[in-house]
DNA sequence: CCACACTATGTGCAAATTGTCAATAGTCAA
DNA sequence: TTGACTATTGACAATTTGCACATAGTGTGG
């Protein structure tokens, strides 16, 4: 998992992207409420597929202590083990409204960079020195 | 630090910022040689001031580590104790690269994530059931 | 009934990353 | 000779992340 290509990889999603778990849980769950493993299905569309679950159900967890979210046990009857529906709070939604903030500050940053190397590659041709 | 905005910030820095220092000292070391000294003063214009000069540091030596660059002792005398100059190598470069398009990728997830955040807080005016 | 596959969530621990503090060491000016 | 500033490093603590596995219900085929 070091050196060569390997450190940013990791089952076909970079190791970045946990980072951008949260959000997007938040963001899923402000189209309405879900049950954990909906969420962990959903995630794919954002790119976060692969992630393992524990993970996933971890931060539904830390959400909630944090009041971000609350949960309740689905009385619905289905194909395996009670499940636990999540729903956003406000407090949840101000902290959505927070991440998308910090998400085009992340954004404005990236794209600081890759400009600089963008305009510093058509000068230089590409040497460095 | 926990809950409610002190979890994103540190500072005046985001959390994230660190994720990346090393394509910006990359970058950095594409324009040229430079001291490390240095380096951890020019990552302010690029968003990554107020990081600890022990994360730069270890960063630089973790990167000569993989070959990404190289250093040498200045044989200059200056107003403080030796310095050392980072070069960036070949392997380095090709790093450099690699990291912009990982940068441009990440950036495509952003975009996406905001993209369908806006998209949903048109259509449902803000609520979120 | 029993094995098995699939749905669903959670725990504990190891490994990696990140943050902090303080040590070292040279130069310069008062 | 003290203190401020330049420069780099080491050790350790705290936090985050990944993984292996435990638990548990439901449905299917033999």
């Amino acid at each position: 998992m070091r050196g060569q290509g390997g450190r940013w990889r990791w089952r076909g999603c970079s190791r970045r992207a946990v980072r951008f778990l949260e959000p997007t849980l938040l963001l899923l769950l402000h189209y309405g409420p879900a049950h954990g493993y909906t969420l962990l299905e959903r995630l794919g569309e954002f790119g976060l597929g692969g992630l393992n679950p524990s993970v996933v159900y971890r931060a539904l967890r830390d959400m909630e202590g944090r009041g971000w979210v609350t949960s309740t046990w689905d009385t619905e009857q289905t194909q395996g083990p009670p499940r636990r529906v999540y729903h956003l709070t406000a407090l949840g939604n101000e902290a959505l409204s927070l991440w998308t903030q910090d998400l085009q500050e992340t954004r404005r940053l990236i794209d600081h960079v890759l400009g600089a190397y963008s305009r510093h590659m058509e000068e230089g041709k590409g040497e460095y020195h």
